[in-house]
DNA sequence: GCATAAGCGAGACGGTACGTCGAGTCTTCGA
DNA sequence: TCGAAGACTCGACGTACCGTCTCGCTTATGC
């Protein structure tokens, strides 16, 4: 049976070298054009390192991915629930929209439906503490009386990401960024009927 | 270049048997592992044949599906929008919960991230009349009163179908059969406050 | 369970191709050195296509050799039993004290030594139709008188191209030309005393 | 350049460890599945400790060789020239015969073929002996008058051994005990017609 | 008697070649 | 001229070992 590696003996420098060469790829390639022998020449690295640390080449895009998101700007909050969405489905807009970046991201997620490892590795660290982010606002504006209590904030959040994203899947229509104000708009309004 | 073949010279019978060959694995077989050769073998067909009508193996299987779904039921129009919206989600919830058709499904639009002439295709022959169908409903239940005009109805099919596969995709809660309640429940009401 | 591919529809132009190139690598290159990626590279072929036909590289060596050496000059009959012999031999070691393709030759009978399809070939297509011309002129020698028949035709093949063989092997003294001729007389005359 | 080790500071545990290992595996497996990773793991060594002390595996091959068989029986002399040289082929034979350690040891004298340094140690600490030896009791019957003094010993070592080499390296004919016998007996009373 | 440098076990590293797979193209034959 | 069969070139796959290179960790002098 084959041991998994020792971690405190991994190499920091083909660590960061395969990262940079997978983000460096990542920017000007396309998705299916990335292999991992490519990454492995790029970085100057055996291609037994790669497998020895990731197990697809979907991971290590996580991996880079993880690393250069974690510290990036937290859920907006300035008081005001529709302002604060809009800015945050924005943001997100703005990475969907660059035109091989977002493809490659698509092109993740594309990959994890049929890798339940990598599906777990994308949830896990890429989209569950946005979520959770995004979840602990709305609770907030539960709690100032900004949104009524009685709605599921699951439910707000699949509502208000999937919105964006079935664009992005199906780009039945064209992106624009001035979708989240609509999309926000109707949510916190509803589209029934005044009452 | 290489001329496109004779459209009247196509042989029906290799066209069934490639279509029958395809939704055998698509039902039993990961996507991964649906390959075109697999697809050749398994039709008692060459593939050439497959490679003069299709230009890869997402394109069959939409082809499948277009035969497949086109006479699926329209619609519904009870006269309460919430029900009917409620029932649509609900159907296309059953497709994606099956455990190997689901994932597939999934995959597929995974794929059309990658090729442009097939999310075309996909888009033009599965979604299009689908959601030209629901804005079509919508429409009418604007007319009818039960929803406000000032909201786009290019909006409120992104969050209906949207918060569907956002699930569906990164699968961070089981999918179940209710949450169709739930989200037209919110997106009919809004989640602002009371007013 | 994989097929055995069809002769028939066998590419001339890929056999040709690959015999060319593993020639021209066998004259300049190290045994190890050739690499069944080398020789497809070389030959402008895929992998699959040697790996099709041969079952490793040191058979494909065999087939070029087979077909170089199969219109060789038949075994000398001069009528001078001695004579001849000397001339066989010569005319072997001339091939094994070339520098690189000697070595080669050898290291091709090195690997049949691990590989029982390999030296079933090596022996049916290259030694056995030689020992057997051996053979028959030593049958010959017998009739005519110039050898005892009370010694095994087979013994004789061995002892004669045993001994060169050894020198060639393990090349305790260096190689040459003259060998030969002391290996032939003191095998005709015998070592033993003076009858 | 990289130094030479210590040799007083070897490890005499990890020497014998590895011969042990090596031996094992020559009993029970091919020479292509012997590696230099398997024998370090099977004598609990690190690689670099193998290879600090040796250049390849086929050296410690011969290694463990040159210490099993330094102390063997020397040639043997009874006085009948002709039933000792049959006694010391069939001993040779004998392991020859061997079914998975015949092999390798043909292997080890392939692989030679193709490393010089390798070549070198082989006849230096393996053949040299025995041969030298071999001539050693071939003087004496030339000097008690059992064998003419006008051949070179040289060349009745090739024969000798060159003749259960050949049979052994192509084995064209299945290898057996009673050969020595015909192959002495042809080369004391020569192939030459009766004197 | 204690540092210090060696060999040691372990195993990660950069490489090279392996043998396999499927893609998409090309060729041959039969209908 | 299409269809079946399948060989072709190509490129990536994931694996196996190679020989080198750190890493602590014993030892075992020699200052």
């Amino acid at each position: 049976m084959s041991r998994q590696p020792d971690e405190s003996r991994r190499s920091e420098r083909a660590r960061q070298a395969i990262h940079a060469a997978t983000a460096e790829l990542l920017a000007s390639t396309s998705y299916d054009a990335i292999t991992i022998e490519k990454i492995a020449a790029q970085a100057g690295v055996g291609k037994q390192t790669i497998y020895r640390w990731w197990p697809s080449k979907a991971a290590i895009i996580v991996d880079v991915w993880a690393e250069v998101i974690a510290p990036r700007a937290a859920f907006p909050d300035t008081g005001d629930l529709e302002a604060d969405l809009r800015a945050q489905l924005t943001r997100m807009l703005d990475v969907l929209v660059e035109p091989v970046l977002g493809l490659n991201y698509m092109a993740v997620i594309a990959d994890s439906q049929r890798d339940e490892r990598l599906a777990a590795d994308l949830s896990a660290r890429i989209f569950a503490p946005r979520i959770a982010d995004t979840k602990d606002r709305l609770r907030l504006a539960q709690a100032a009386g900004q949104m009524r209590d009685d709605v599921d904030v699951d439910t707000v959040a699949d509502l208000l990401y999937g919105g964006i994203f079935f664009r992005s899947l199906f780009r039945l229509v064209p992106l624009d960024r001035t979708q989240p104000d609509a999309l926000v708009a109707a949510l916190i309004r509803g589209i029934g009927p005044l009452r």
